[in-house]
DNA sequence: CAATTGGTTAACGTTACTGTTAATCTTTGA
DNA sequence: TCAAAGATTAACAGTAACGTTAACCAATTG
């Protein structure tokens, strides 16, 4: 939960979650997609290979390459964490505390 | 987006949010709980209030008191990105990677 | 075998974040 | 009015994160 929420508070890493979503991509070929040198994109993928997020297998024809993919099991539980948060709006009392929220005037910043 | 997921990177800041989820409380009973200065929670709260995940009130009786809050928006926001993302997923096309991905050995790292 | 390519790690400077104490502001209460 | 309480901002030191270039390793290709 740690981990993959230290991964995904940067754009760069969100932006390469949002590629992989088109299927697996090598390494280079993100780096050439976010506009970066390789060394830092290397380091992200590191990150998110930390958190779970990718994994990273040998390309079939050509070793050289590190194909990277989505992985799921870190989004499932964070969306498990966040229907528990969801879970405040979801009784009546929630949506009753959601009320007073969204009508009251007058928020300091 | 951007401001969510920085806000809820840290474990400090998750923490309240868990704390929250209980109804709201005034700015000084959450820095007890996280045990850390006034101070340094404050700032905590400016990061979550930058990131709309909290909003505080004027305590009614005692003017002195904010009364920190949970808002659902943000949440909400990051919950329909994430079901975009399990859409990699969810199709028979997705299935297969996801099979191809939990079966396979030799993962690197 | 030598040169190139894909990728990662090392070293470096810069920037941003975190927590502490001190100072500031507003509100409450003696 | 004057002191104390709740909370935020200011100033400061320590640490971690980010991106770049240089060095390095493995695999491919001539």
């Amino acid at each position: 939960m740690d981990a993959t929420l230290a991964a995904l508070a940067d754009p760069t890493r969100r932006r390469v979650i949002d590629l992989l979503r088109d299927g697996p991509r090598p390494a280079g070929e993100l780096a050439q997609a976010v506009q970066m040198s390789a060394p830092a994109l290397s380091r992200h993928l590191r990150v998110l290979r930390a958190g779970g997020l990718v994994r990273a297998e040998a390309g079939g024809d050509d070793a050289r390459l590190r194909l990277y993919s989505l992985r799921q099991e870190p989004f499932t539980a964070l969306q498990a964490w966040l229907d528990q948060v969801q879970a405040f709006w979801a009784e009546r009392l929630g949506s009753f505390k959601d009320h007073l929220e969204t009508t009251q005037e007058g928020d300091r910043q």
